[in-house]
DNA sequence: TAGTGGTCTAGACCACAGC
DNA sequence: CTGTGGTCTAGACCACTAA
Protein backbone atom coordinates (compact mmCIF):
# COMPACT_ATOMS: atom_id res chain seq x y z
CA UNK A 1 0.00 0.00 0.00
CA UNK A 2 1.32 2.94 -1.21
CA UNK A 3 1.57 5.44 2.34
CA UNK A 4 3.23 7.12 4.44
CA UNK A 5 2.51 10.91 5.75
CA UNK A 6 6.05 11.49 6.64
CA UNK A 7 5.49 13.44 9.38
CA UNK A 8 9.22 14.24 10.09
CA UNK A 9 9.34 16.75 7.01
CA UNK A 10 8.45 20.52 8.59
CA UNK A 11 7.46 20.58 4.69
CA UNK A 12 6.86 24.11 2.68
CA UNK A 13 8.33 26.25 5.53
CA UNK A 14 7.69 29.17 3.89
CA UNK A 15 9.96 32.13 5.94
CA UNK A 16 7.77 35.16 5.25
CA UNK A 17 4.83 34.00 3.37
CA UNK A 18 7.09 34.18 -0.02
CA UNK A 19 7.39 30.87 -1.99
CA UNK A 20 10.53 29.94 -1.81
CA UNK A 21 11.11 30.12 -5.67
CA UNK A 22 10.24 33.78 -5.05
CA UNK A 23 13.16 34.27 -2.51
CA UNK A 24 16.00 32.61 -4.48
CA UNK A 25 15.06 34.85 -7.69
CA UNK A 26 14.70 38.25 -5.39
CA UNK A 27 18.06 37.11 -3.61
CA UNK A 28 19.97 36.99 -7.02
CA UNK A 29 18.11 40.12 -8.40
CA UNK A 30 19.26 41.61 -5.57
CA UNK A 31 22.80 40.71 -5.76
CA UNK A 32 22.59 42.15 -9.49
CA UNK A 33 20.59 45.59 -8.81
CA UNK A 34 23.15 45.64 -5.62
CA UNK A 35 25.81 45.38 -8.12
CA UNK A 36 27.57 41.92 -6.58
CA UNK A 37 26.93 40.18 -9.61
CA UNK A 38 27.73 41.82 -12.70
CA UNK A 39 26.65 40.62 -17.04
CA UNK A 40 28.38 37.89 -17.87
CA UNK A 41 29.48 36.57 -13.78
CA UNK A 42 28.49 33.18 -13.04
CA UNK A 43 24.93 32.41 -10.95
CA UNK A 44 25.49 29.97 -8.51
CA UNK A 45 24.02 26.71 -10.00
CA UNK A 46 21.15 24.88 -9.40
CA UNK A 47 22.80 22.41 -7.17
CA UNK A 48 24.54 25.07 -4.94
CA UNK A 49 21.24 27.75 -4.71
CA UNK A 50 19.33 24.36 -3.65
CA UNK A 51 21.45 23.78 -0.89
CA UNK A 52 22.42 27.55 -0.04
CA UNK A 53 18.65 27.66 0.19
CA UNK A 54 17.86 24.48 2.19
CA UNK A 55 15.42 23.70 -1.17
CA UNK A 56 15.25 20.43 -3.35
CA UNK A 57 16.84 20.72 -7.08
CA UNK A 58 13.46 21.04 -8.24
CA UNK A 59 12.87 24.11 -6.45
CA UNK A 60 15.81 25.81 -7.09
CA UNK A 61 15.22 24.85 -10.79
CA UNK A 62 12.28 26.78 -10.81
CA UNK A 63 13.78 30.03 -9.87
CA UNK A 64 16.71 30.22 -12.44
CA UNK A 65 14.42 29.11 -15.12
CA UNK A 66 12.16 31.67 -14.59
CA UNK A 67 14.05 34.32 -14.35
CA UNK A 68 15.63 33.25 -17.72
CA UNK A 69 12.37 33.77 -19.14
CA UNK A 70 12.39 36.67 -17.94
CA UNK A 71 15.94 37.55 -19.19
CA UNK A 72 17.88 38.13 -16.09
CA UNK A 73 20.23 35.10 -16.32
CA UNK A 74 21.30 32.89 -19.69
CA UNK A 75 21.44 29.23 -18.80
CA UNK A 76 23.93 26.94 -20.55
CA UNK A 77 23.73 23.47 -20.25
CA UNK A 78 26.84 22.02 -19.42
CA UNK A 79 28.51 25.48 -18.38
CA UNK A 80 26.43 27.01 -15.67
CA UNK A 81 24.07 29.81 -15.32
CA UNK A 82 25.34 33.47 -15.99
CA UNK A 83 23.89 36.87 -15.13
CA UNK A 84 22.58 38.38 -19.04
CA UNK A 85 24.08 41.84 -20.45
CA UNK A 86 21.73 44.43 -19.64
CA UNK A 87 18.91 44.51 -22.49
CA UNK A 88 17.64 47.28 -24.14
CA UNK A 89 13.82 47.53 -23.10
CA UNK A 90 11.82 46.73 -26.60
CA UNK A 91 8.70 46.79 -26.48
CA UNK A 92 8.03 47.73 -23.38
CA UNK A 93 5.26 50.22 -21.86
CA UNK A 94 6.90 53.46 -20.71
CA UNK A 95 6.17 56.29 -19.73
CA UNK A 96 7.77 59.38 -21.62
CA UNK A 97 9.43 60.33 -18.68
CA UNK A 98 10.89 56.68 -17.86
CA UNK A 99 11.80 56.84 -21.73
CA UNK A 100 13.46 59.88 -21.52
CA UNK A 101 15.39 58.73 -18.52
CA UNK A 102 16.13 55.16 -20.29
CA UNK A 103 18.16 57.49 -22.54
CA UNK A 104 19.61 59.81 -19.73
CA UNK A 105 17.60 62.75 -21.13
CA UNK A 106 15.70 64.86 -18.72
CA UNK A 107 12.18 64.46 -19.58
CA UNK A 108 10.18 68.31 -20.47
CA UNK A 109 6.63 68.86 -20.98
CA UNK A 110 4.32 71.61 -21.01
CA UNK A 111 0.43 71.39 -20.51
CA UNK A 112 -1.53 72.34 -23.21
CA UNK A 113 -4.68 71.59 -21.92
CA UNK A 114 -6.37 69.29 -18.85
CA UNK A 115 -10.11 69.80 -18.65
CA UNK A 116 -13.01 67.36 -18.63
CA UNK A 117 -14.59 66.76 -22.21
CA UNK A 118 -17.56 65.48 -23.54
CA UNK A 119 -18.57 64.18 -27.06
CA UNK A 120 -15.73 62.49 -28.67
CA UNK A 121 -17.69 58.94 -28.93
CA UNK A 122 -14.63 57.40 -30.61
CA UNK A 123 -12.13 58.13 -27.89
CA UNK A 124 -14.68 57.46 -25.35
CA UNK A 125 -15.29 53.98 -27.36
CA UNK A 126 -11.83 53.59 -27.18
CA UNK A 127 -12.01 53.76 -23.47
CA UNK A 128 -15.14 50.92 -23.25
CA UNK A 129 -17.68 54.29 -22.28
CA UNK A 130 -20.62 55.40 -23.79
CA UNK A 131 -20.02 57.85 -26.57
CA UNK A 132 -21.19 61.03 -24.38
CA UNK A 133 -19.40 60.24 -21.33
CA UNK A 134 -17.23 62.40 -19.66
CA UNK A 135 -13.61 62.13 -20.01
CA UNK A 136 -10.63 63.95 -18.49
CA UNK A 137 -8.39 64.97 -21.33
CA UNK A 138 -4.55 66.32 -20.69
CA UNK A 139 -2.74 67.56 -23.93
CA UNK A 140 0.95 67.71 -23.74
CA UNK A 141 3.46 68.73 -25.97
CA UNK A 142 7.24 67.42 -24.92
CA UNK A 143 10.43 68.47 -26.08
CA UNK A 144 13.78 67.89 -25.48
CA UNK A 145 16.62 70.79 -25.90
CA UNK A 146 13.68 73.49 -26.31
CA UNK A 147 12.66 71.83 -29.21
CA UNK A 148 9.27 70.18 -29.28
CA UNK A 149 8.96 66.65 -30.99
CA UNK A 150 5.74 65.37 -29.59
CA UNK A 151 2.26 65.84 -29.02
CA UNK A 152 0.37 63.79 -26.67
CA UNK A 153 -3.45 63.49 -25.71
CA UNK A 154 -4.10 61.34 -22.66
CA UNK A 155 -7.75 60.67 -22.07
CA UNK A 156 -9.04 58.55 -18.44
CA UNK A 157 -13.02 58.27 -17.12
CA UNK A 158 -13.72 61.07 -15.45
CA UNK A 159 -15.94 59.67 -13.23
CA UNK A 160 -12.78 58.10 -11.49
CA UNK A 161 -10.22 60.15 -12.00
CA UNK A 162 -11.32 63.86 -12.54
CA UNK A 163 -8.72 64.64 -9.84
CA UNK A 164 -6.19 64.76 -12.58
CA UNK A 165 -6.92 67.62 -13.82
CA UNK A 166 -5.41 69.59 -11.58
CA UNK A 167 -2.26 67.27 -10.97
CA UNK A 168 1.30 68.54 -11.37
CA UNK A 169 1.75 66.83 -14.43
CA UNK A 170 4.24 69.27 -15.60
CA UNK A 171 6.58 67.85 -12.86
CA UNK A 172 5.49 64.33 -12.54
CA UNK A 173 4.39 61.59 -14.76
CA UNK A 174 0.91 60.15 -15.39
CA UNK A 175 2.38 56.79 -14.89
CA UNK A 176 3.83 57.30 -11.66
CA UNK A 177 0.22 59.37 -10.78
CA UNK A 178 -1.77 56.58 -11.14
CA UNK A 179 0.04 53.85 -10.30
CA UNK A 180 1.32 55.98 -6.74
CA UNK A 181 -1.60 57.96 -5.94
CA UNK A 182 -4.67 56.01 -7.59
CA UNK A 183 -2.78 52.53 -7.18
CA UNK A 184 -3.24 51.24 -10.61
CA UNK A 185 -1.22 48.66 -11.53
CA UNK A 186 -0.66 49.61 -15.71
CA UNK A 187 0.07 45.91 -17.30
CA UNK A 188 0.13 46.23 -21.05
CA UNK A 189 -0.75 48.37 -24.37
CA UNK A 190 -2.67 47.82 -27.33
CA UNK A 191 -1.01 50.24 -29.79
CA UNK A 192 -1.72 50.92 -33.77
CA UNK A 193 0.78 52.92 -34.99
CA UNK A 194 0.65 54.54 -38.32
CA UNK A 195 1.67 57.81 -40.55
CA UNK A 196 -0.18 61.01 -41.20
CA UNK A 197 0.74 64.39 -42.00
CA UNK A 198 0.72 67.94 -40.06
CA UNK A 199 -2.36 69.76 -40.39
CA UNK A 200 -2.53 73.53 -39.59
CA UNK A 201 -2.42 73.13 -35.55
CA UNK A 202 0.22 70.34 -35.18
CA UNK A 203 2.78 72.46 -37.50
CA UNK A 204 2.35 75.28 -35.53
CA UNK A 205 2.97 73.43 -32.26
CA UNK A 206 5.50 71.03 -33.56
CA UNK A 207 7.24 73.36 -35.71
CA UNK A 208 6.95 71.63 -39.34
CA UNK A 209 5.86 72.70 -42.18
CA UNK A 210 1.95 72.05 -42.47
CA UNK A 211 2.02 68.38 -44.57
CA UNK A 212 5.22 67.19 -42.68
CA UNK A 213 5.14 62.96 -42.13
CA UNK A 214 4.16 62.55 -38.42
CA UNK A 215 4.63 59.33 -36.74
CA UNK A 216 0.67 58.75 -35.11
CA UNK A 217 0.29 56.41 -31.98
CA UNK A 218 -2.59 55.19 -30.42
CA UNK A 219 -2.29 53.18 -27.01
CA UNK A 220 -5.11 51.76 -24.93
CA UNK A 221 -3.48 51.12 -21.69
CA UNK A 222 -4.96 48.31 -19.70
CA UNK A 223 -4.37 47.72 -16.29
CA UNK A 224 -4.00 44.69 -14.33
CA UNK A 225 -7.33 43.64 -14.07
CA UNK A 226 -7.31 43.63 -17.87
CA UNK A 227 -9.49 47.07 -17.44
CA UNK A 228 -8.86 50.14 -19.76
CA UNK A 229 -7.77 52.93 -17.93
CA UNK A 230 -6.13 55.24 -20.19
CA UNK A 231 -6.31 56.02 -23.69
CA UNK A 232 -3.15 57.76 -25.42
CA UNK A 233 -2.86 59.75 -28.82
CA UNK A 234 0.89 60.49 -29.72
CA UNK A 235 1.91 62.59 -32.65
CA UNK A 236 5.48 62.69 -32.98
CA UNK A 237 8.22 64.54 -35.13
CA UNK A 238 9.78 61.79 -37.65
CA UNK A 239 13.27 63.57 -37.80
CA UNK A 240 13.26 63.48 -34.00
CA UNK A 241 11.53 59.88 -32.80
CA UNK A 242 12.23 56.81 -34.42
CA UNK A 243 10.25 53.49 -32.68
CA UNK A 244 12.22 50.65 -31.82
CA UNK A 245 10.69 47.48 -31.87
CA UNK A 246 11.95 43.62 -31.17
CA UNK A 247 9.50 41.12 -32.67
CA UNK A 248 9.53 37.30 -32.30
CA UNK A 249 8.90 34.52 -34.53
CA UNK B 1 28.02 5.27 -0.36
CA UNK B 2 25.11 6.65 -2.30
CA UNK B 3 23.80 4.15 -4.64
CA UNK B 4 20.58 2.42 -5.52
CA UNK B 5 20.48 2.26 -9.24
CA UNK B 6 16.61 1.76 -8.96
CA UNK B 7 16.42 -0.84 -11.88
CA UNK B 8 12.36 -1.39 -11.69
CA UNK B 9 11.88 2.03 -12.82
CA UNK B 10 12.12 1.95 -16.91
CA UNK B 11 13.29 5.25 -16.31
CA UNK B 12 12.83 8.33 -18.77
CA UNK B 13 10.65 6.46 -21.57
CA UNK B 14 11.09 8.61 -23.97
CA UNK B 15 8.63 7.18 -26.58
CA UNK B 16 10.36 9.03 -29.87
CA UNK B 17 13.71 10.95 -28.56
CA UNK B 18 10.68 13.45 -27.78
CA UNK B 19 10.44 14.63 -23.71
CA UNK B 20 7.51 13.84 -22.22
CA UNK B 21 6.35 16.94 -21.80
CA UNK B 22 6.76 17.98 -24.99
CA UNK B 23 4.49 15.04 -26.58
CA UNK B 24 1.89 16.48 -23.91
CA UNK B 25 1.90 19.93 -25.48
CA UNK B 26 2.10 18.52 -28.82
CA UNK B 27 -1.08 16.28 -28.38
CA UNK B 28 -2.72 19.47 -26.97
CA UNK B 29 -1.77 21.51 -29.15
CA UNK B 30 -3.05 19.14 -31.90
CA UNK B 31 -6.21 18.86 -30.71
CA UNK B 32 -6.61 22.41 -30.63
CA UNK B 33 -5.46 22.52 -34.29
CA UNK B 34 -7.76 19.85 -35.64
CA UNK B 35 -10.97 21.71 -33.73
CA UNK B 36 -11.36 18.77 -31.47
CA UNK B 37 -10.56 21.63 -28.75
CA UNK B 38 -11.91 25.04 -28.83
CA UNK B 39 -11.26 28.39 -27.23
CA UNK B 40 -13.13 28.33 -23.39
CA UNK B 41 -12.93 24.53 -23.54
CA UNK B 42 -11.12 23.06 -20.64
CA UNK B 43 -8.35 21.01 -21.03
CA UNK B 44 -7.59 17.59 -18.96
CA UNK B 45 -6.14 18.43 -15.57
CA UNK B 46 -2.88 18.00 -14.48
CA UNK B 47 -3.67 15.06 -12.71
CA UNK B 48 -5.33 13.82 -15.70
CA UNK B 49 -2.93 14.42 -18.07
CA UNK B 50 -0.67 12.60 -15.81
CA UNK B 51 -2.69 9.62 -15.58
CA UNK B 52 -3.26 9.78 -19.30
CA UNK B 53 0.70 10.33 -20.60
CA UNK B 54 1.78 8.27 -17.85
CA UNK B 55 3.83 10.79 -16.61
CA UNK B 56 4.66 12.30 -12.80
CA UNK B 57 2.46 15.69 -11.86
CA UNK B 58 5.24 17.71 -12.19
CA UNK B 59 5.98 16.44 -15.42
CA UNK B 60 1.89 17.51 -16.37
CA UNK B 61 2.28 20.68 -15.14
CA UNK B 62 5.77 21.58 -16.87
CA UNK B 63 3.77 21.13 -20.01
CA UNK B 64 1.06 23.39 -19.07
CA UNK B 65 3.15 25.86 -17.44
CA UNK B 66 4.44 26.18 -20.68
CA UNK B 67 1.71 25.89 -22.71
CA UNK B 68 -0.10 28.82 -20.57
CA UNK B 69 3.46 31.36 -21.11
CA UNK B 70 3.15 30.88 -24.92
CA UNK B 71 -0.79 32.14 -24.67
CA UNK B 72 -1.99 28.56 -25.52
CA UNK B 73 -4.02 28.31 -22.56
CA UNK B 74 -5.44 29.67 -19.84
CA UNK B 75 -4.85 27.86 -16.09
CA UNK B 76 -7.43 29.31 -13.31
CA UNK B 77 -6.49 27.56 -9.40
CA UNK B 78 -9.23 25.93 -8.24
CA UNK B 79 -10.88 26.14 -11.37
CA UNK B 80 -9.22 24.14 -14.21
CA UNK B 81 -7.28 24.70 -17.69
CA UNK B 82 -8.94 26.65 -20.72
CA UNK B 83 -7.85 26.78 -23.74
CA UNK B 84 -7.18 30.28 -24.61
CA UNK B 85 -8.99 32.46 -27.01
CA UNK B 86 -6.86 32.79 -30.50
CA UNK B 87 -4.85 35.44 -30.10
CA UNK B 88 -3.94 37.60 -32.54
CA UNK B 89 -0.26 37.24 -32.94
CA UNK B 90 1.41 40.74 -31.30
CA UNK B 91 5.11 41.84 -32.41
CA UNK B 92 5.57 38.27 -33.94
CA UNK B 93 7.72 38.21 -36.48
CA UNK B 94 5.60 37.21 -40.17
CA UNK B 95 6.26 37.49 -43.87
CA UNK B 96 4.37 39.38 -45.80
CA UNK B 97 2.69 36.16 -46.89
CA UNK B 98 1.76 34.69 -43.44
CA UNK B 99 0.62 38.54 -41.97
CA UNK B 100 -2.28 38.16 -45.39
CA UNK B 101 -2.66 34.32 -44.52
CA UNK B 102 -3.60 35.26 -40.77
CA UNK B 103 -6.24 37.95 -41.96
CA UNK B 104 -7.24 35.26 -44.16
CA UNK B 105 -6.40 37.45 -47.45
CA UNK B 106 -4.65 36.00 -50.69
CA UNK B 107 -1.04 37.52 -50.48
CA UNK B 108 -0.62 39.14 -53.87
CA UNK B 109 3.06 40.90 -54.69
CA UNK B 110 5.16 41.83 -58.17
CA UNK B 111 9.28 41.55 -57.92
CA UNK B 112 10.15 44.56 -59.69
CA UNK B 113 14.04 44.31 -58.32
CA UNK B 114 16.50 40.89 -57.85
CA UNK B 115 19.79 41.62 -58.31
CA UNK B 116 22.85 41.48 -56.43
CA UNK B 117 24.17 44.99 -55.95
CA UNK B 118 27.08 46.54 -54.25
CA UNK B 119 28.25 49.87 -53.00
CA UNK B 120 25.35 50.39 -50.42
CA UNK B 121 27.49 50.58 -47.61
CA UNK B 122 25.05 51.90 -45.27
CA UNK B 123 23.26 48.57 -45.77
CA UNK B 124 26.20 46.20 -46.06
CA UNK B 125 26.72 48.13 -42.21
CA UNK B 126 23.13 46.62 -41.14
CA UNK B 127 24.06 43.07 -42.26
CA UNK B 128 27.58 43.60 -40.45
CA UNK B 129 29.39 43.36 -43.71
CA UNK B 130 32.35 45.44 -45.24
CA UNK B 131 30.96 48.35 -46.80
CA UNK B 132 31.40 47.66 -51.19
CA UNK B 133 30.22 44.25 -49.94
CA UNK B 134 27.76 42.39 -52.88
CA UNK B 135 24.35 41.68 -51.47
CA UNK B 136 21.36 40.13 -52.95
CA UNK B 137 18.38 43.09 -53.34
CA UNK B 138 15.23 42.08 -54.25
CA UNK B 139 12.14 44.85 -53.91
CA UNK B 140 8.71 43.81 -53.98
CA UNK B 141 5.58 45.88 -54.72
CA UNK B 142 2.84 44.58 -52.58
CA UNK B 143 -0.45 44.98 -53.31
CA UNK B 144 -4.20 43.78 -52.22
CA UNK B 145 -7.10 43.90 -54.18
CA UNK B 146 -5.50 45.27 -57.49
CA UNK B 147 -4.23 48.34 -55.35
CA UNK B 148 -0.51 49.08 -54.21
CA UNK B 149 -0.11 49.30 -50.54
CA UNK B 150 4.08 48.66 -50.08
CA UNK B 151 7.12 48.39 -52.02
CA UNK B 152 10.01 46.31 -49.63
CA UNK B 153 13.01 46.08 -50.03
CA UNK B 154 15.06 42.95 -49.11
CA UNK B 155 18.74 42.21 -48.75
CA UNK B 156 20.53 39.36 -47.92
CA UNK B 157 24.68 38.45 -48.08
CA UNK B 158 25.38 37.62 -52.17
CA UNK B 159 27.90 35.02 -50.76
CA UNK B 160 25.46 32.65 -49.31
CA UNK B 161 22.20 33.89 -50.68
CA UNK B 162 23.13 34.55 -54.48
CA UNK B 163 20.71 31.88 -55.69
CA UNK B 164 17.88 34.16 -54.22
CA UNK B 165 17.94 36.47 -57.69
CA UNK B 166 15.94 33.28 -59.25
CA UNK B 167 14.17 32.24 -56.94
CA UNK B 168 10.35 32.05 -57.43
CA UNK B 169 9.22 34.90 -55.02
CA UNK B 170 6.56 35.62 -57.06
CA UNK B 171 5.15 32.19 -55.71
CA UNK B 172 6.71 31.15 -52.65
CA UNK B 173 7.38 33.58 -49.43
CA UNK B 174 11.09 34.94 -49.09
CA UNK B 175 10.73 33.22 -45.25
CA UNK B 176 9.90 30.02 -46.22
CA UNK B 177 12.68 29.69 -49.31
CA UNK B 178 15.10 30.61 -46.33
CA UNK B 179 13.39 28.21 -44.08
CA UNK B 180 13.12 25.41 -46.17
CA UNK B 181 15.69 25.87 -48.71
CA UNK B 182 18.51 27.00 -47.02
CA UNK B 183 17.93 25.68 -43.69
CA UNK B 184 17.75 28.96 -41.81
CA UNK B 185 15.93 29.22 -38.31
CA UNK B 186 14.47 32.75 -38.27
CA UNK B 187 14.31 34.21 -34.57
CA UNK B 188 13.74 37.31 -34.19
CA UNK B 189 14.01 40.78 -35.67
CA UNK B 190 14.74 44.62 -34.30
CA UNK B 191 12.70 47.27 -36.17
CA UNK B 192 12.46 50.68 -36.17
CA UNK B 193 9.38 52.62 -37.27
CA UNK B 194 9.06 56.30 -38.72
CA UNK B 195 7.00 58.14 -40.76
CA UNK B 196 8.51 59.86 -44.06
CA UNK B 197 7.21 61.32 -47.14
CA UNK B 198 6.30 59.95 -50.78
CA UNK B 199 9.43 61.34 -53.52
CA UNK B 200 8.58 60.48 -56.97
CA UNK B 201 9.21 57.11 -57.52
CA UNK B 202 7.45 56.44 -54.51
CA UNK B 203 4.69 57.85 -55.63
CA UNK B 204 4.19 56.41 -59.00
CA UNK B 205 4.54 52.79 -57.56
CA UNK B 206 2.03 53.64 -54.42
CA UNK B 207 -0.05 55.49 -56.42
CA UNK B 208 -0.21 58.59 -53.86
CA UNK B 209 0.67 62.23 -54.13
CA UNK B 210 4.21 63.45 -54.03
CA UNK B 211 4.98 64.00 -50.27
CA UNK B 212 2.02 61.51 -49.24
CA UNK B 213 2.59 60.17 -45.18
CA UNK B 214 4.40 56.88 -45.27
CA UNK B 215 5.01 54.35 -42.77
CA UNK B 216 8.49 53.14 -42.87
CA UNK B 217 9.47 49.86 -41.43
CA UNK B 218 13.45 48.96 -41.23
CA UNK B 219 14.10 45.00 -39.85
CA UNK B 220 16.89 43.73 -39.64
CA UNK B 221 16.33 39.93 -39.05
CA UNK B 222 18.31 37.30 -37.01
CA UNK B 223 18.71 33.64 -36.91
CA UNK B 224 18.31 31.47 -34.37
CA UNK B 225 22.14 31.81 -33.53
CA UNK B 226 21.84 35.42 -33.56
CA UNK B 227 23.24 35.83 -37.23
CA UNK B 228 21.99 39.03 -39.08
CA UNK B 229 20.29 37.26 -42.30
CA UNK B 230 18.46 39.88 -43.39
CA UNK B 231 17.85 43.68 -43.69
CA UNK B 232 14.18 44.65 -45.16
CA UNK B 233 13.02 48.34 -45.83
CA UNK B 234 9.11 48.53 -45.97
CA UNK B 235 7.82 51.59 -47.40
CA UNK B 236 4.10 51.64 -46.80
CA UNK B 237 0.59 53.36 -47.23
CA UNK B 238 -0.32 55.10 -43.97
CA UNK B 239 -3.63 54.73 -45.63
CA UNK B 240 -3.68 50.98 -45.96
CA UNK B 241 -1.47 50.13 -43.56
CA UNK B 242 -1.28 50.02 -39.55
CA UNK B 243 1.41 48.36 -37.36
CA UNK B 244 -0.06 46.66 -34.48
CA UNK B 245 2.22 46.40 -31.40
CA UNK B 246 1.51 45.28 -27.87
CA UNK B 247 3.96 46.53 -24.79
CA UNK B 248 4.32 45.34 -21.66
CA UNK B 249 4.92 46.60 -18.32
C1' DT C 1 -16.40 18.84 0.21
C1' DA C 2 -14.28 17.61 -4.06
C1' DG C 3 -11.38 19.10 -7.55
C1' DT C 4 -8.17 22.41 -9.37
C1' DG C 5 -3.80 24.65 -9.83
C1' DG C 6 0.63 26.20 -6.87
C1' DT C 7 4.46 24.84 -4.31
C1' DC C 8 7.68 21.42 -2.83
C1' DT C 9 10.63 17.09 -1.71
C1' DA C 10 14.68 14.02 -2.26
C1' DG C 11 16.26 12.04 -4.95
C1' DA C 12 17.19 9.77 -10.12
C1' DC C 13 19.31 9.44 -14.99
C1' DC C 14 20.49 11.91 -19.24
C1' DA C 15 23.10 15.05 -22.48
C1' DC C 16 26.54 18.12 -22.80
C1' DA C 17 30.87 21.10 -21.98
C1' DG C 18 35.39 21.64 -20.44
C1' DC C 19 39.54 19.96 -18.49
C1' DC D 1 36.50 12.89 -15.45
C1' DT D 2 33.55 16.35 -12.96
C1' DG D 3 30.06 19.62 -12.96
C1' DT D 4 26.42 21.79 -15.41
C1' DG D 5 21.67 22.20 -16.90
C1' DG D 6 17.41 19.16 -18.72
C1' DT D 7 14.09 15.78 -17.74
C1' DC D 8 11.57 13.00 -14.55
C1' DT D 9 9.41 10.38 -10.39
C1' DA D 10 5.76 9.53 -6.94
C1' DG D 11 4.17 11.35 -4.16
C1' DA D 12 3.08 15.51 -0.39
C1' DC D 13 0.53 19.78 1.50
C1' DC D 14 -1.50 24.36 0.54
C1' DA D 15 -4.82 27.83 -1.39
C1' DC D 16 -8.45 28.47 -3.98
C1' DT D 17 -13.15 27.78 -6.39
C1' DA D 18 -17.46 26.00 -7.00
C1' DA D 19 -21.10 22.91 -5.97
Amino acid sequence: MAMAVNSAIPQPRRKNGMPAYQRIQYAIRKRIEDGHLKPGDTVASERELARLHQVSLMTARHALAELEREGIVERRRGVGTFVAPPKIHFNKLMSYTEQMASCGLAPSSKIIFARIVNGEPEVAARLGLPGDSPMVKIERLRHTANEPFAVESCYLRAEEFSGLVDAPLGRSSLFSTLEHDYGIELAYADEEVDATAADAALAELLDVPRGAPLLRMRQVIYSAQRKVVLYVVGIYRSDRHTLFIRRFR
